[in-house]
DNA sequence: CGTTTGACTACGC
DNA sequence: CGCGTAGCCAAAC
């Protein structure tokens, strides 16, 4: 795939987020990269599609570097299924490791988002580095029959 | 040196 | 709700 401008930078940042994520929660490809602004030269219409790819690229060089610091299990797609091939050693080892936090999978093999989704880093933290507030990983709660309603 | 292949997501049926 | 596809292009083969 395309690689984004200054690859490194952007990975680093990527790694910084994920390193904040705590066990037992997830994110999301889409999640992590919505907190990243554009680099330079790449229209937000464009980074809405290629974010999430950039991400899973720079998950891809953790798995090869086996570098514990990075949390890499805790990085999931948008459906709230492992993306790694299904039947592969990795994507076995990264289901078994978010099992070992307690994060449960549906019969389909999927998380509830809305369960073991993780809100993203606090404000403050997100803005000491330039960063932006994510876009929120979890579904808008569905009618709530009890809600009240204005009209 | 041409082809295939992706740690994705939104969108249309 | 599930499945297929476009968009994108550097690397691996």
């Amino acid at each position: 795939m395309n690689l984004p401008p200054n690859s490194t930078a952007f990975f680093a940042t990527v790694w910084e987020i994920v390193r904040q994520i705590p066990a037992g929660v997830v994110s999301t490809y889409a999640h992590i990269a919505s907190m990243i602004p554009p680099p330079t030269g790449v229209e937000a219409v464009d980074y809405d599609r290629l974010g999430p790819v950039w991400v899973g690229k720079a998950m891809n060089a953790v798995s090869f570097n086996d570098n514990p610091t990075v949390p890499w299990q805790r990085v999931i797609n948008s459906q709230g299924g492992i993306s790694l091939p299904e039947g592969t050693r990795v994507a076995a080892e990264q289901r078994m490791r978010l099992e070992a936090e307690g994060v449960k999978f549906d019969r389909k093999g999927r998380i509830d988002l809305n369960t073991y989704g993780w809100d993203g880093p606090s404000a403050g933290w997100l803005a000491e580095r330039g960063l932006l507030p994510p876009r929120p990983i979890k579904k808008p709660p569905a009618d709530n029959p009890n809600q009240l309603k204005l009209f």
